[in-house]
DNA sequence: CCTCGCTTTGCAACCGGTTGCAAAAATCAT
DNA sequence: ATGATTTTTGCAACCGGTTGCAAAGCGAGG
């Protein structure tokens, strides 16, 4: 059905071979029979098949971008960026959704039954033990978004999530709230335990500050709604370091359903700066997590990865910096 | 490196042949080679090369799922849909990003050489050049979220946007809205278009009421908030139908940002019933537009056309219906 | 024990490309 | 024009599988 490199070479009159080779950077072939094997190509329509030419190149120019979070609105700017960088560099995304998937090894198994040459492990939430698996498996692999490590067993690219909790304790202080606390997102994710730690870790060095802190059950909408809709009812803060912007606006409804106003009687400081946080109907006040970079850090990262695959793990930390709107108190 | 049938063949002691047997559904092997080579394929580790086996076979499980629409939040959602539905399926989604590519034909070529089994183009804006482009090319493709035709030359699955323009008016008549409008997406996008279409011819059977309309330039937060202040500043209609949800929280903002009040001073109705939208702080009363039935059919469609890839275009459309919220007054 | 019919097996060709190698052709220096 | 060099070309083997075909193996029936 399709064409093939011999109806190619029928036509032109020469060999597979040369066909072959002038589909090929830095293959010796002559401008004569370039020319006639691309005319030919042409009026045939012919495309060279990329998978069959893995099979001796050993190269698919796949790569395995996983993932779980496909509810958070961040994510999709994140597979936007990851998807162009890629495609920009000649890579084609093979997408996996490991949302109910908790076995690393069916992941492994999936991807290297596609011989994908790279994997990029996009999660904030997945276990260590994915991107772990693929390294076992003897595969580059990126993980983006992932726990700061400083031995880290696979290449981790991302932010330091301890500094910035201490980036927002400092910044509750500095705007005089008295009562500050940390309502982070489910105990269990690797981020908000380092956010949690680097937030006590400045509390506790303000004796006069009193810090309490709160888990939601994930970095949602409706988690950050009821858990701080639980707070007001209790024992209210001046002000909240939330575990991510979802949570923060869940928060933020709770707030403003409460009859309460943001920032007059409480306030609030998000992580990730997602695009919807600048909308002014939320105006939220954040810490700006640099996507774009994370993302190009990481494709560069693993196709560093494909001519040298012992590389060392090394792990890429950004800054993050706060974006001043409207759901804090300004700096007295 | 990798570990091939040979290894195992040579293990088991049996031919190469018998090995592939065994991972063959339905080929014929005796239980006692069976065994053996399964016990072999353990042992080494073994896992078959889909992409070698595509070159025989001809099938490679591939799906391209092709896409433009990276910054409307429902897209997550598709994307989460689409991925998991193909994954339950035994398919894989090689992701295309089309955000800035407007020949059809690299897309053709791209999935081509990828050998992909099919094609699902999923976007509302995309012009139907590309899904014809991939038939033309002989794939099997479906357009999701395209346009209704009674004649389609691709199969598509959507939603009758007409009968959305309709509905849109009825409800705003129905709730006794005197001057309505439509505040559209981009002109050149068919949705926009045709939900104009409906909206209008309603809007002329009711002589009693004045329509009026004008178009954002963007299925955007910014381009809603821009083009509604616009509206607020000159002719401001007593309730508006935009283009999308993004479209209608920024006009929503806008209004509020003008100190005007939704519904008290302007009604809003949105299309899509993305998850922000029963935020409670946004409370958009919206169309829903069915996305898991829209994904589950295109999926159930383009593998009815691996088996049959001659089979006639269709269309199939889905109901929507009003989710009721806070944006518009009730029904008198 | 032999024959018949069915199942299982291995051989070898093939899928669509790539590539080392040696022969052929082109280029250069003399 | 000749020989030495360099470039271009085709052959054939290979990548990791699948599959048609014929031979081998098997159990049943006579």
């Amino acid at each position: 059905m399709a064409i093939t490199l011999k109806d190619v070479a029928e036509k032109a009159g020469v060999s597979r071979s040369a066909v072959s080779r002038t589909f090929t950077e830095g293959a010796s072939v002559s401008d004569k029979t370039r020319r006639k094997v691309e005319r030919a190509a042409d009026e045939l329509g012919y495309q060279p098949n990329a998978l069959a030419s893995s099979l001796t190149t050993g190269r698919t120019k796949l790569i395995g971008l996983i993932s779980n979070n496909f509810h958070n609105p961040i994510f999709l700017e994140v597979f936007d960026l990851f998807t162009r960088g890629l495609q920009d560099r000649g890579l084609r995304p093979l997408l996996v959704n490991l949302s109910d998937e908790t076995d690393p090894q069916n992941s492994v198994r999936l991807l290297r039954q596609y011989s994908v040459d790279g994997v990029i492990v996009a999660s904030s939430t997945l276990s260590p033990a994915f991107a772990r698996a693929f390294r076992e498996a003897r595969m580059p692999v990126v993980h983006s978004f992932g726990r700061f490590s400083s031995a880290p067993e696979v290449h981790v690219v991302g932010i330091d999530n301890i500094a910035c909790g201490r980036m927002a304790a400092e910044a509750l202080i500095a705007r005089g709230y008295q009562h500050i606390a940390f309502l982070g997102g489910p105990e269990s994710a690797t981020s908000t335990q380092d956010r949690f730690k680097g937030f006590m870790d400045v509390a506790e060095r303000h004796p006069e500050v009193r810090a309490t802190h709160s888990f939601a059950s994930a970095y949602s909408f409706d988690a950050g709604r009821v858990e701080m809709t639980k707070q007001l009812m209790t024992d209210r803060a001046d002000a909240y370091f939330c575990g991510d912007d979802v949570l923060s606006i869940g928060a933020l409804s709770a707030v403003q359903s409460a009859g309460l106003s943001c920032p007059g009687d409480v306030g609030i400081i998000g992580l990730n700066d997602m695009e919807m946080a600048r909308w002014e109907n939320i105006a939220l006040t954040t810490i700006r997590q640099p996507i774009p970079e994370i993302v190009e850090s990481s494709i560069e990262l693993v196709t560093t990865m494909l001519d040298d695959p012992g590389r060392m793990p090394e792990t890429r930390l950004f800054a993050c910096r706060i974006v001043e709107r409207e759901t804090l108190r300004p700096i007295p």
